[in-house]
RNA sequence: GCCGAGGUAGCUCAGUGGUAGAGCGAAGGACUGAAAAUCCUUGCGUCAGCAGUUCAAUUCUGCUCCUCGGCA
């Protein structure tokens, strides 16, 4: 097992709320350790949004040798990122695909030489990596359209319907969310295995630390600087992002379901979209609070914590 | 100063002669293919103050204070 450890490939976690500065963290920890980041971060993945999902600056540069079939890369603050804009906003981005791209992601920047950094606030995305969820292959994105008609029915038809397809689900699927209920009878329809079958982990494929800035556990704090980045952002053009956003792909496209985009939906006062925007923000990071709280490997540092975990971590 | 409306949970407000509730917020929790999504749990608060009527008042009466409209 020890001498397992030892052979896998080691990748460091960087997360926490938003708002909490992984971003800057992650950054000063690749220049120092000669990482690259990848983005865990579910909205960060669409191209054009930009200033509402607190992407930074990134910068689109040519590669001389090129890496996994692209020919240029992005940069933040000169540090290498990768899935950020790898789609457009009218699209459905999933953790099963997630799962795939990060995989291939580490996989190149360890051939290179260098050390992955995976960074973002979607907690379902790292743990599915590192956790090594086992997804079965199929094309979600057509099943979405299905023709089960699934969307008319009441939730207590979806729960006897579940119950027939796969009588076990009922004791893992949150039965009063209905939206969860749709999602085990569609994987069961589409793959034709139980989804009770489908919940595994696998070994773990990688060595992992994880690790999330000080702030992340200071609520008050935390929201404090919430609502100054909203403020931020505002300044920054918001407004105009959004308003172009939705002219080009609908109110009803995959971009306009994110936190800084669909407050500006259906109110014109500046003042009150920004406050909604700050209100669901806030609420965002608290449940990123409880979902990461509970994962007892993470560990809560500084910068020079960090720098000394790290630098264990890799000389092991 | 006069007339009107009102003072009930952090906010907006319902409501009842036997000491109160809904929405929002807030807090806590869940989370295996939309996750910035979705869902679950949690409400004693001098019912503005004082006095009166009453077996009983937050509910009725009177006064006081405060807020908001209209008129001066």
């Amino acid at each position: 097992m020890v001498e397992k450890d030892n052979e896998m490939p080691k990748i460091i976690v960087v997360c926490g709320p938003t708002g909490s500065g992984k971003t800057s963290l992650a950054v000063q920890l690749c220049k120092k350790f000669n990482g690259e980041i990848i983005n865990a971060d579910s909205r960060q993945v669409y191209r054009e949004m930009d200033i509402g999902t607190g992407k930074g600056e990134v910068k689109s540069e040519k590669l001389k040798v090129k890496s996994f079939g692209v020919p240029s890369a992005q940069y933040l603050e000169g540090v290498r990122i990768h899935l950020v804009n790898i789609i457009e906003p009218n699209n459905r981005y999933t953790v099963g695909q997630f799962k795939i791209n990060a995989e291939e992601a580490i996989a190149d920047i360890i051939s290179r030489g260098k050390v992955p950094f995976i960074v973002g606030g979607t907690g379902m995305y790292i743990d599915a990596l590192v956790d090594n969820f086992q997804f079965s292959s199929f094309n979600f994105q057509s099943i979405s359209n299905n023709q089960f008609s699934i969307k008319e029915k009441s939730l207590e038809e979806l729960v006897k319907l579940l119950e027939k397809l796969d009588p076990q689900a009922l004791n893992v699927v949150d039965l009063k969310n209905r939206r969860r209920v749709e999602h085990a009878i569609e994987v069961c329809l589409a793959t034709g295995i139980p989804f009770s079958k489908q919940r595994t982990k696998g070994e773990r494929k990688y060595k992992v630390l994880k690790l999330a800035p000080l702030v992340s556990l200071e609520r008050e704090k935390l929201y404090e600087k919430i609502n100054k980045r909203v403020d931020e952002m505002i300044e920054q053009g918001l407004e105009n992002e959004v308003k172009s956003l939705a002219e080009k792909y609908g109110w009803e496209s995959e971009a306009m379901t994110g936190i800084g985009y669909r407050e500006f939906r259906d109110e014109s006062d500046i003042e009150k979209v920004k406050d909604k925007i700050k209100q669901d923000t806030r609420n965002y990071a608290k449940r990123q609070m409880t979902w990461f709280k509970r994962d007892k490997e993470i560990g809560y540092i500084d910068l020079k914590k960090a720098e000394m975990l790290v630098k264990d971590f890799l000389k092991k």
